[in-house]
DNA sequence: AACGGCACGTA
DNA sequence: CGTACGTGCCGTTG
């Protein structure tokens, strides 16, 4: 056991660890979901959980080689020659690995020409100077020469990681049978074939050991060569370059200039939800459970109170009144300088407001009308997830101005792909503080809740370090377009849509008895009942009762799914199946309903949530319910739409949709020429390009062709494949193949584009929208080739899915600019995306179809028309055109 | 009670 | 083996 009065410093050679994990664990049984390779860092990380389990180290880190090239193979460009490509399964692993280190807050360390075992011997060397007990843990016999009496080597025997030797002084002499620091000698004199050193020839380790022992050191062993007797001396005199070489390379770095001395690697609480991010997504649940309870963590806020935060917080002052004001006049340097805001809520009401400024902060309580002049004017503000601030402080009677910056947003745009993140979470994660917070499941919390005006001292230090992150596009998207819409959507969510609940309640009675019904005449066809929403029952009845042929494998067995279901009634008819599908409608639809019905406030309006930060692109998301996929494709489907009616005081719901914008944004992305002239010619799309595809004229462009040609115009967008484009059309896969062919030919722009999109992420690591938004993608060179094609669907997708949501969002914010301005009753209520909803009173109509259709025309200057479909009635249903 | 998997609604 | 979401149910797990 290690010296219990010294702190204990455990150094770890990250590839050499990983590697041996790699070869310890079966590939094939640590693969995730997409296709990800994880054994190498599940095998690492147990190693890491058990080393922090018995050694408990103080202080930690784990040291990476950069690259396989070093100041080694540029003398000797043969060193570790021998060595063959990095198995493709590894590779994708250490960016990974290294990614779960951050997590965990573990420090990793790698220099440009330099191996890990230069900086572990760099950090060994330097710890055990400076009074630790120090623990090396490598799978590189070379590190042997790292062990004195203050340096333990922990070395992985043949059976993997998952048992490591301890090797101190006694163990290297016991073993060897010389000194820790003579060992490298031993192995110049054997040669290491690992790392294509080739020693003397006939010396093995027997007589290496003798002579180091007889002379003392190598230098000696030399200059005493023609002592030597017999065939091996003539080796040893012909071939001593070899040894004096060898013995140079291997030779460990022991004063590298590094980031961090010993004592900067004290152990940190690791960033919990970072870590069960990672490992959910890893799938490494046992690992993650069995990690937490090492921490000692049974959940986040324990650890998160239990971390220190770092900076002296400001002092909290409680100015009121003038008193008020002047420190707002100061701190925000006459109100040019932006302030830190945070609205602290008890019991669902605002209670106070904490403020911040560099280093002073202020807490006020709800109720001071300088505060409340002040939250309203223009004076620049930070605000974390300003819509629900806002919000908060809207139903408290202040409408919040002056909004410069919000870290949700920021955070966002900066990674747009991460699930959004608490406050606490971004402090952690780019801060690298914690945010104190009470553990909610305390009735008497242990640690005290921070103060809103300290939260909003970290809130404005947030605000700014994120701006210095973001890139000048994301900014313009952040301040034109990301916090301007956030009051527009408060604004949108607080009205609300008046949905109808006797036309709901009708229709949910209506399905009720047509699913019993269904459901009693499907159990009469297979003769029992069944739950007929339960696959793994379904799975009975369809393929053992029924004999029916399997459908495509999923994880639980075999597809029941739509597609499924439709191709079983081809090759094997049967009522049940008709009945079923008949039975999963009616039951969507039912869900849906009752969603809704469960959605409707006292107000009788249904109130969803826009998720800001909802998607990867720029989309937004809504939920709670979500009124973005209230059904339309099928007739009972837009029964359900009826329901959706104009308020009280309202004569009709205005429906404003961008026809086919995702094709003229790719359109004007790719400046086809065919494809804007499709566009500005006025035809049908899929007409015109239907024509050009299967070289006739518009008006002999039979409908078959035309489903083809709009499936394949719909898909292009989304990486579709051959494979994909046959199943969806029922045709073979080479006249999809032919077809896409033919289609890319004719419109060699849009081959170009999309070949050029993805290969400029590539280089670029990201794509870019037509305002700036980024969509950062790592796996785009990953040699895993699903997790590769994947992020080139994606790459593909992002820049025309993430203009449209710029699109129709700089649309949203001129609209409700004109009606606010031009002091309307009207208002937008809905946004699916590339459709708006309003509620308009009868005398407003044409003035808002007026302004619909100019802001949304004119939302962006492209090389086509931006055509928008304006229609209206008294429900959703009818309203559309 | 929480979670993964499936299925399916929208653009 | 087509992108982006959210929700509900089932069945398993704790």
């Amino acid at each position: 056991m290690p010296d219990s009065k010294k702190p204990t410093l455990l150094l770890i050679d990250g590839h050499s660890l990983a590697f041996r994990a790699f070869y310890a664990l079966p590939v094939d049984s640590f693969v995730t979901r997409d296709g990800q390779h994880t054994n190498a860092i599940h095998g690492f990380l147990s190693m890491l959980n058990l080393l922090l389990q018995n050694e408990r180290p103080t202080h930690l880190a784990v040291a990476f080689d950069k690259s396989r090239v070093s100041f080694r193979t540029a003398e000797y460009p043969e060193y570790k020659g021998t060595r063959g490509e990095t198995p493709p399964e590894f590779k994708g692993q250490i960016p990974l690995l290294q990614e779960a280190l951050a997590a965990m807050n573990i420090p990793t360390l790698e220099v440009d020409n330099y191996e890990a075992d230069d900086i572990i011997a760099t950090l060994a060397t330097k710890g055990a100077a400076d009074g630790f007990q120090v623990l090396v843990t490598s799978g590189d016999r070379d590190t042997i020469q790292l062990v004195n009496d203050d340096i333990i080597l922990l070395y992985p025997n043949a059976r993997g990681v998952s048992e490591l030797k301890r090797y101190d002084r006694d163990a290297v002499v016991e073993k060897y049978g010389i000194e820790p620091e003579q060992y490298p000698e031993i192995a110049a004199l054997v040669g290491e074939t690992s790392d294509n050193l080739i020693g003397i020839e006939k010396v093995g380790e027997k007589t290496a050991v003798k002579w180091i022992q007889q002379y003392g050191s190598l230098d000696n062993l030399l200059a005493h060569a023609d002592e030597i007797t017999g065939v091996v001396g003539g080796y040893l005199r012909d071939q001593q370059d070899r040894a004096i070489r060898n013995r140079k390379l291997n030779r460990l770095v022991t004063d590298m200039e590094l980031e961090y001395a010993p004592a900067d690697l004290a152990r940190k609480p690791m960033n919990v939800e970072a870590v069960t991010e990672l490992f959910g997504r890893l799938q490494f649940k046992a690992l993650l459970e069995r990690l937490l309870k090492i921490e000692g963590v049974t959940d986040e806020a324990k650890l998160t109170s239990g971390g220190a935060t770092a900076s002296e917080l400001p002092p909290v002052q409680t100015p009121a009144g003038v008193d008020l004001e002047a420190w707002l006049d100061k701190h925000s340097d006459g109100g040019t300088a932006p302030l830190g805001v945070r609205v602290a809520l008890l019991n669902g009401t605002v209670d106070g407001v904490g403020i911040a400024g560099e280093s002073d902060s202020a807490w006020v309580p709800w109720g001071d009308a300088v505060l409340e002049a002040w939250l309203a004017g223009s004076s620049p503000k930070h605000v974390y997830d300003a819509k629900r601030q806002g919000k908060a402080l809207a139903a408290a009677g202040v409408e919040l101005g002056g909004v410069d910056l919000d870290p949700a947003l920021q955070a966002w745009l900066l990674r747009p792909s991460q699930k959004s993140e608490t406050l606490a979470s971004l402090v952690y994660y780019y801060l690298g503080e914690n945010l104190p917070q009470p553990d909610p499941n305390q009735l008497v919390p242990e640690t005290e809740a921070l103060s809103p005006a300290s939260e909003a001292w970290f809130v404005r230090r947030l605000a700014v370090e994120l701006a210095g992150r973001l890139d000048p596009g994301s900014l313009r998207v952040l301040h034109d377009i990301e916090v301007p819409l956030g009051p527009v959507l408060a604004r949108m969510e607080v009205q609300g849509i008046t949905v109808s609940a006797t036309v709901l309640s009708g229709l949910n009675e209506r399905l009720g008895t047509q699913v019993a019904d269904i459901a009693a005449r499907a159990y009469a066809e297979i003769g029992r009942e069944v739950n007929l929403g339960s696959p793994k029952q379904l799975q009975e009845v369809l393929f053992d009762q029924l004999g029916m042929p399997k459908t495509r494998s999923n994880k639980t067995g075999f597809s029941t799914d739509a597609q499924s279901l439709q191709d079983l009634q081809d090759l094997h008819p049967h009522p049940f199946l008709e009945l079923l599908l008949q039975h999963r409608d009616a039951t969507k639809i039912k869900q849906i309903v009752e969603t809704l019905q469960k959605g409707l406030g006292p107000d009788g309006r249904v109130h969803t949530n826009y998720e800001q930060t909802g998607s990867a692109t720029g989309r937004l998301a809504s939920n709670d319910p979500n009124l973005q996929n209230i059904p339309i494709k099928t007739e009972v489907g837009r029964e359900v739409r009826t329901a959706f009616v104009p308020g009280e005081g309202f004569d009709t719901l205005l429906t404003a949709d961008y026809s086919q914008i995702e094709m003229r944004i790719m359109a004007h992305l790719s400046e086809d020429a065919g494809l804007i002239e499709a566009f500005n010619s006025g035809e049908d799309l899929h007409r015109f390009v239907g024509a050009r595809v299967f070289g006739v004229d518009p008006a002999d462009v039979t409908p078959t062709m035309r489903t083809k040609v709009k499936a394949m115009s719909y898909g292009l967008a989304y990486g579709l494949s051959p494979f994909g484009l046959s199943k969806q059309l029922r045709i073979d896969v080479s006249e999809a193949k032919e077809l896409i062919a033919d289609y890319l030919a004719r419109f060699g722009g849009v081959r170009d584009y999309l070949r050029g999109v993805v290969e400029q992420a590539r280089i670029d690591g990201y794509t870019t929208t037509l305002f700036g938004r980024r969509r950062p993608f790592g796996d785009l060179t990953s040699t895993n080739r699903t997790l590769r094609e994947n992020a080139e669907r994606q790459a593909l997708n992002s820049p025309i899915q993430g203009s449209a949501a710029d699109v129709i969002k700089i649309a949203m914010l001129g609209i409700d600019a004109d009606i606010r301005e031009r002091g309307l009753a009207s208002r937008m209520l809905l946004q699916v995306h590339d459709e708006l909803v309003l509620e308009v009173v009868a005398a407003e109509v044409d003035e808002v179809t007026a302004i619909v259709t100019d802001r949304m025309a004119h939302a962006a200057d492209l090389s086509v028309p931006l055509d928008v479909q304006v229609g209206s009635g008294p429900n959703w249903d009818a309203a559309a055109h």
